[in-house]
DNA sequence: CCGTGGTCCTGTAGGC
DNA sequence: TGCCTACAGGACCACG
């Protein structure tokens, strides 16, 4: 589930004032934050959760280290904390939550931190797919990433080099976390509409001006994600409501909100993608 | 280099 | 009620 907006909105709501009282019906805006709590003792109720190091070794590590800071790198949560840094990706269910420690334990928590003020980070993750990583060098995790889209440094013409090169369908290109970071599969879908860019055309067949506006895409397309608190679906990640504007995604055979046509949906590069024949007819390349 | 299919998992919706 | 299948915010691998 979580893209670059969910995962913003929960990084965001970490680095609340930690000094918060907890209340009923908080929304992730209101809810305490973490920095500047110490650990006190971890708990991994799932093994392959932690992707590095050894459970023994993390535990041993992590224990008396005081929370930094918390920020995010693509759809990465990053936490400082003294010499090492604990890294989150949440994958397709993970989440991460704040609560006192006398509150019962969540069904699918998989990993715990528990502070020395009674106060526990718990990250839960129902299908099991998230990682951690406590690392000393963050770059080992996240090397491989590319610009963020937000980057205001970032120009369209960067954008229409990295996705030249390539023959690959601009939606699949959109999910390679090497050539943009953060942007999944909602996202990209509700980026290619408002560029009017049909999904299979070929990155090398893009003219630098649709380059250009699918940057301003995405851009849009996260800055509207934010400012909802991300896209709640299913049982999956709460809070958002993101949801209730999406253009084409799972909106399939819904009217288009711009010419009526109904949405289509097809598999491209194994995951299901959905846009307006009409408004994102293939122009064609040479 | 590219696309495809499988893997890791749990939960939900829909057809019968 | 079940039972069965398809599908879900992600990423990685082996293969041809
Ligand atoms: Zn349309």
């Amino acid at each position: 589930m979580p893209e670059l907006p969910e995962v913003e909105t929960i990084v965001c709501s970490l680095r609340n004032p930690a000094d918060r009282a907890f209340a009923e019906g908080q929304s992730l805006r209101e809810r305490p934050g973490i920095v500047g709590r110490q650990v006190a003792g971890a708990r991994l109720n799932w093994a392959k959760t932690l992707a590095l190091p050894d459970w023994q070794q993390f535990q041993q590590e992590v224990t008396g280290q005081t929370v930094q800071a918390v920020t995010r790198r693509g759809k990465f949560v990053v936490i400082p904390m003294g010499t090492n840094t604990l890294l989150f990706h949440l994958r397709m269910s993970g989440d991460l939550r704040v609560e006192p420690q006398d509150a019962a334990e969540q069904k699918h928590d998989r990993l715990l931190l528990d502070f020395s003020d009674g106060t526990r980070l718990s990250f839960n993750d129902p299908r099991k797919f998230g990682r951690a990583w406590w690392a000393t060098d963050v770059q080992s995790v996240l090397g491989d990433l590319g610009p963020e889209p937000l980057d205001e440094g970032l120009t369209g013409q960067e954008m229409y080099a990295r996705w030249h090169r390539s023959s690959r369908a601009i939606k699949t290109l959109l999910l390679d976390q090497s050539l943009l970071a953060g942007v999944g599969n909602i996202y990209s879908d509700e980026a290619l509409f408002l560029a009017r860019i049909h999904p299979l055309t070929p990155g090398n067949c893009l003219t630098p001006v649709q380059a250009e506006a699918l940057l301003a895409g995405v851009r849009q397309v996260l800055h509207e994600g934010i400012e909802r608190n991300g896209a709640s679906i299913d049982w999956v990640y709460r809070g958002g409501d993101f949801q209730n504007y999406f253009r084409v995604y799972q909106r399939t055979g819904e009217p288009c909100t711009v010419c009526g046509t109904p949405i289509e949906r097809r598999v491209i590069g194994q995951r299901s993608s959905h846009f307006c024949p009409h408004c994102q007819s293939f122009t064609g390349c040479s």
